[in-house]
DNA sequence: CATGCTATTATCATACATGATAACACCTGG
DNA sequence: CCAGGTGTTATCATGTATGATAATAGCATG
């Protein structure tokens, strides 16, 4: 039959096409009864990635879902209320030649994004850019040099599925996926 | 602690401020961490309809949260394959006093959704819903007279849940919720 | 009292999603 | 072959979300 669940890692472009396969629905059929356009809706499902919600839940609505959308602590995130001092400490130990503290990071950011990037856990990550904010972290990211390709490839994997384009070259972001 | 499943009847705005507060972030430092603004963020948390996921993807990194979507299959509802030939014998039941069929629904639209918004069940409305197409259905919905209070207000609340906005009197979408 | 936070909200320029249209490439049945 | 369906994609006008700015108000602290 088909499958309720939907839990595996497809991306919002592709549960939208399996979604109205399953009522075997044509393209323009179903943006006909979203009340939207077969050109968003072929946008919608071949790798766009700035949708509107409310264009989604009028295709929700047109399919018979609901759309849910939640805000989930990531796995094995430290708990939501550390603050920038217990990051610091958590980050230390990942400098064993200095000591990393506000001053470094302030002076050296790029240096200590490719250090956290090449030897810290996903939580080390996520308690970098709570430190050092979204924009200067992927800015960051991007002047990297010193990342060996195995790192890249990692981190490029990992946060993707967490929502943030980062090793692209541009910083603005693209509304395609492919 | 706090509550990490968040799988109340939240809506996105009452989400965002939770969680943002349990990171005792104040609404210009996340949006500085999501490189973002705060007028921005100060509308999401107040009622603002219709977010953009690219956005919401930036707060919920900042906030160490994933961002998740899913669009769920209504409970109860039919499965998916269902053509209009099947909705329409289902409906049947609901005109007990004439013989349902796409020529009545094509020439009495807003009769036909008032009699199945004060007898169906939800999945009635769904299908209707599916049978007529998103703005025919708002703009009938719209111009009933004969509902009774009770199913107004009835569908009202199922329906504002299930991410439609009905009873509204401008079938414009609002991007406020109040 | 002043100072410095907080959050909200109005205004406005700009960036961008949307919908309409059309062109195109398919495929299928006549 | 044509005719009609599919889906994709370019272009363009228009609506609208965003970010910057500033004004406002509330609240705490000195």
């Amino acid at each position: 039959m088909y499958d309720n669940s939907m839990k595996m890692n497809l991306s919002i472009s592709e549960k939208l096409r399996k979604r109205r396969h399953e009522r075997t629905l044509s393209l323009t059929e179903l943006a006909r009864l979203a009340d939207t356009s077969p050109a968003t809706l072929s946008r919608y499902e071949n790798g766009w990635t700035r949708f509107e919600v409310s264009t989604l839940r009028k295709l929700a609505a047109a399919l018979g879902c609901r759309l849910k959308i939640e805000l989930e602590p990531i796995e094995g995130l430290n708990r939501p209320d550390i603050n920038k001092d217990e990051i610091i400490d958590g980050l230390n130990r990942l400098f064993w030649d200095c000591d990393f503290n506000s001053e470094v990071l302030e002076e050296y950011p790029v240096w200590v994004v490719e250090r956290v990037l090449e030897l810290g856990k996903l939580e080390d990550v996520h308690n970098l850019q709570i430190l050092m904010g979204r924009s200067l972290f992927l800015e960051s990211v991007q002047r990297t040099t010193r990342l060996s390709g195995k790192a890249v490839a990692f981190w490029n994997s990992i946060l993707r599925k967490e929502g943030m384009e980062c090793m692209k070259k541009s910083s603005r972001q693209a509304a395609w996926n492919s």
